[in-house]
DNA sequence: GGATAAACGAGACGGTACGTCCAGTCTTGCC
DNA sequence: GGCAAGACTGGACGTACCGTCTCGTTTATCC
């Protein structure tokens, strides 16, 4: 039990103020000059914050912009469950892409990914804490419909979340297109045809 | 006809073992160092030129390894024609994943990707003089596959790339898994499903 | 009173450490390499300081070799006080051109007065900082001999700087010959003829 | 007799369009960016000129300079023959100051020494090219006046010119004051005093 | 309530690479 | 062979951040 964080430890604690005036510098400084004009030095500036106290708590400045994004947006998907696989699927996509569509979240989320290319560390932290999430979230999902019977035996389920974060991750990287409701149709179409019911025909 | 450069300008000329010495230490010192430990002086200090040589030609270190790529990994894939849609799409993907295997060329294709997020000019630059030209080659099977009568009706032909290149660099840029024989299954098994052939059955 | 520092101001203090092992560096590759083989980077480089420190504390390199001369070769000439204008005379000159008879603080004074030539700020700082300071000296001893009655009418007050200062820099820096004991006579026989006491004679 | 060049070798001879092209955008630059903006790179792109036809013709750029300004400011002075020393060494005087009166000749003739004391060779070119001959042209007046026992005692004939161009090159160099009429009163008072004539006496 | 401990803002430190400037040299093709 | 053009290696510049290291100060727990 005990989960109470518990802090009996002597000395001054971490400076909640401290924590959010990072996070938000971080964040307002990526939607101002980009990541790539994002430094430590310029977070603490703009929050008031040593360099140090950055150092202390995050191992880099990706790290810092992944905490701010997951604190100031709000990245949290929730799993729905309608009992029918066509409509979880549209409503899971249609929640992720949304998040997609604002600019700042568009930003961050795609210098993390270039970051996650070039800092091994951070990368593993990334693919762990970020992308693996995501696919464990569809993988519920794709889990309930097997259990229902209500998944179309191709494509094998192993690449359903290859197919759609695949194609989400190369329009925000690649192409820039606009994550809008075409994408939708087509992962539908790909992963759960319409038609005539899937699971229907005794 | 003529159509020899002529180069009656006065000055000396580029020199072209500066530009192949470039390349290669660009190359070299990626795999060496990965794209991180990569840089201008590093490439000027290896290759015995000047930086200032370096600058007057790329506008970037990604540029030079890019051209790099280009120029020692031979990245050419020829476009396949052999009157079968499934069977040139799959020596397409063939070709394509082969050079996916290498480690050297992963690297750099992730390393560039990445650069291409953070680096606005360079993004312009890597997705018109690579990812489209990889899109544009894809374009002509699919493109001789309708005129043949030979497409399938689903996936839309608007699709079909974003599901080749989405899954393939999903795989590079996330999942880090192998591009092997099995994703190629997959794709065919999306693009063109073999099983009664999709054009029979009169 | 409590003049003392008192810094009492947040952060880590400037390292005297780094302050005296950049004015060595200075000090000796000036003497070894010249003025014209001086470099900032050379000086960080021996001093084992990073660039930034110096240039954080010294507006070019001219200042610092001016400070290594102060801290190194010890500029300070006292102002002789006998009471008799012509001793007094002889002692500041002796004292003044014994300092630019050792190599290394020629070459270094040579140079400083070359780069105020051509550096219009450092200029003013080594006018104010050095010139003008010897010019003072010089000028308490003047004004003690007139208030004695001690002083020749002629040559004007004004021009005693300009004789003095004009003749030695003139050595330095054109005819190069030393700064020999003749120089000094010339100078006395110019400035306070000796035979028959000015003074004396009742 | 034939003192005509007789340029008799074979090739392309020196374009005197091209010297009087760089001397006149050495000159120029000079006084527009000051001598240490001024740059082999900077005369030959205004002169239209190539680099390496500098290269050919002159070993620096303060060569080059020293050739424009005898070339564009006309340095001579001439030698007075009045056949009185003290007003020889006055008309001699004004005319030296004289040139010491224009800007862009002060600028030039600032950067020149300060040249001298950092380029070792240019050093040597300067002092015989130039201060050699200023300091020969006034001994000659100086002889003059000995053979017609027309020179004071004292100061020694040794001592005049490193008095002159001491004290000129000091005002020059340190004080910045004006080459004014005080000057040459100060001078005169020094080294021909007038008063009772100094020859008569009879 | 005084000692001890840790986090804090500030800011100097040794480093590394940046992108620029210019030096002085080396081709080119023209005159 | 001189000339303008211009690419070449090389070296230093001054700047920007990095990540680390004192400082003096503030806030907590412990004895």
């Amino acid at each position: 039990m005990s989960d109470q964080p518990v802090p009996a430890r002597p000395g001054r604690h971490r400076s909640e103020a401290s924590r959010m005036a990072i996070l938000t510098a971080a964040y307002e400084l990526t939607a101002e000059l980009g990541y790539a004009g994002l430094t430590i030095e310029g977070i603490a500036a703009r929050s008031g914050a040593g360099k140090q106290t950055i150092y202390r708590w995050w191992p880099s400045k990706a790290d810092v912009l992944l905490d701010a994004l997951a604190t100031k947006a709000d990245l949290y998907v929730p799993i729905p469950d309608t009992g029918v696989y066509r409509q979880d699927l549209h409503d899971f996509l249609e929640a992720s892409l949304a998040l997609g569509r604002r600019q700042p979240v568009i930003d961050a989320l795609r210098a993390l990914m270039a970051q996650a290319q070039l800092d091994e560390d951070f990368g593993r932290r990334f693919r762990e804490k970020f992308l693996q999430r995501r696919r464990d979230a569809l993988a519920v999902l794709v889990e309930r419909a097997r259990d229902r019977g209500d998944l179309p035996p191709s494509p094998p389920a192993k690449a359903i979340p290859e197919i759609v974060f695949g194609m989400t991750w190369y329009r925000l990287l690649a192409t820039r297109e606009p994550l809008d409701s075409h994408l939708i149709d087509t992962l539908l179409g790909l992963l759960a045809p319409a038609g005539p019911d899937t699971r229907s025909t005794p």
